[in-house]
RNA sequence: GCGGGUGUAGUUCAAUGGUAGAACCCCAGCCUUCCAAGCUGACUACGUGAGUUCGAUUCUCAUCACCCGCUCCA
């Protein structure tokens, strides 16, 4: 099998319209990439999986659609204006980078560094010519601040100057929704709050395809729950998600746990799922127990009681939640990597095909005439019956075998030739991109047995 | 952000300081009764901007983008 690496990746992914570069006739835009045709297509059976394991067959799950644009004392509450801002200032002779406030913290033993500004912690260093801890020299540059959020304005006038961020984390919009999802579905813990949507960082150092972007889709589930029932949640979560990509068609040699050793500020336990990629393993799902930090703060921050009445023990408390968070764009690569193949048949010639599950698959099926001139009418009968059920692709370019490859490329699980037989006593031929076997179906029965094929 | 590499058609590759070639793909037509056959034809490219030069895709510089390695990473 020919070994997939991230440039043909790329290339694949281009040429049939899965994925352009961002803004292409201008040259691009690092680190922007669109969804073509079928990668939209893709990300949506994709959402629409994710959704049916956890909103649709779990118990108290409920999905919110929250703005991206929130208050910006949401980010004061959940740390990100603080975090997010660190100054960094790098060491001229071995590259190395370094949080300003850090080196004289560590060089004075104290938390002096903290009270300055970014010019009096520079000044501090270059005075007291602190030493860089890698190289032992001191020879820094000025501090510079990485703002990892996105700013922008509201208001009509410029000089309103009213900041509000891109949202870095989905997860505040649900956390401040807390109190009406849980009113308005009358939820009783434990219960969940899951979202998909867009977050957006403004990060130094992107790359590797559509791994690290700035702008970027998340699929996240918080669950509310009561101190004491958090870790067994957090251990369920991680071998549901596990379970959900293994269900997508990932094989677990290709999946691992990764537990974090050094904890955001908000969390008590953290563990990530990766999946082996060409360029190494890579985060694609992070499960957190965020224990009732979140919460807390919003009522700090908010004067919002963030508190849940248990009917049964009658007890008042800020929930626990634990986190799930699945990276929308990496699991679309993740599967993309994992379906492609390049097989050689026994008769030595060699196909392309994207072994996608067909839940995920862009089509589902493609309408061949076996010949143009004789078979074309009766299939685009049989192409407008089927689009009403399915995404369906039409085909009538070139022989056959041409065409049945065109959609293996693609990941169109099936195809249905329209032949004389079909003509005579409206029979179908319907093909399987995965097995290659063909069996004989009548018109009227292709829609159940697609259906029963592509469930999830 | 640092170091290295690469930018020619949708893709993979050529060539060239003086009109940029091919293969595959795609499209149209012919042929064809089930796995990329064949024939005919069409379409399509020097990332962007400066400079040197009579003339730059080619040389120089800048810039943008991608790749590899580092760094970073909630």
């Amino acid at each position: 099998m020919e070994k997939m690496n991230l440039e043909k990746l790329v290339n694949y992914c281009k040429q049939y319209g899965f994925i352009f570069q961002g803004s292409e006739i201008y040259g691009g835009l690092a680190n922007t990439w669109d969804y073509g045709p079928l990668g939209a297509r893709l990300k949506n059976n994709v959402k629409d999986a994710w959704r049916k394991r956890f909103i649709q067959e779990r118990v108290n799950a409920y999905e919110v659609d929250a703005d991206i644009l929130m208050h910006p004392r949401v980010w004061e509450a959940s740390g990100h204006v603080a975090s997010f801002a660190d100054p960094l200032t790098d060491c001229r002779e071995c590259k190395t980078r370094h949080r300003a406030d850090n080196l004289i913290n560590d060089y004075t033993n104290s938390s002096i560094g903290d009270a300055m500004t970014n010019e009096e912690m520079i000044n501090y260093i270059r005075e007291n010519k602190i030493p860089c801890p890698k190289c032992g020299k001191s020879n820094f540059t000025d501090i510079r601040q990485f703002k990892l959020m996105f700013e922008t304005y509201r208001g009509v006038t410029q000089d309103s100057k009213s900041v509000v961020y891109l949202r870095p984390e989905n997860a505040q919009g649900e956390y401040v929704n807390f109190l009406n999802v849980q009113r308005s579905m009358r939820a009783k813990l434990p219960f969940s709050i899951g979202q998909i949507g867009k977050a957006f960082r403004n990060e130094i150092t992107p790359g590797n395809f559509t791994f690290r972007t700035i702008e970027f889709e998340q699929m996240e589930y918080q669950t509310f729950c009561k101190e004491g029932t958090d870790t067994e949640l957090y251990e369920f979560f991680k071998q549901y998600g596990k379970k959900f990509y293994m269900d997508l068609g990932i094989p677990e040699d290709k999946l691992r746990f990764h537990d974090h050793e050094k904890l955001a500020h908000y969390a008590k336990a953290a563990c990530d799922i990766e999946y082996l990629f060409p360029f190494g393993w890579g985060e694609i799902n992070g499960t957190h127990n965020r224990t009732n930090f979140d919460l807390t703060r919003h009522q700090e921050y908010s004067g919002v009681a963030q508190t849940y009445l248990d009917p049964e023990t009658n007890e008042k408390y800020i929930p626990y939640i634990i986190e799930s968070t699945y990276g929308l764009d990496r699991t679309i690569l993740a599967l993309l990597f994992n379906a492609y193949h390049n097989e050689t048949l026994e008769d030595g010639t060699t196909r392309e095909v994207l072994k996608l599950h067909p839940f995920l698959a862009p089509y589902k099926v493609n309408v061949l005439p076996l010949i143009k001139k004789a078979h074309s009418e009766k299939a685009m009968e049989i192409y407008e019956m089927l689009s009403k059920h399915f995404m369906t692709s039409y085909d009538e370019a070139g022989n056959i075998g041409k065409r049945y490859r065109r959609g293996d490329v693609i990941g169109t699980p099936f195809a249905i030739t329209i032949d004389n037989e079909t003509l005579e006593n409206n029979t179908v031929t319907l093909r399987d991109r995965d097995t290659m076997q063909q069996i004989t179906l009548k018109v009227d029965e292709i829609v159940d047995y697609i259906k029963e094929r592509i469930e999830f």
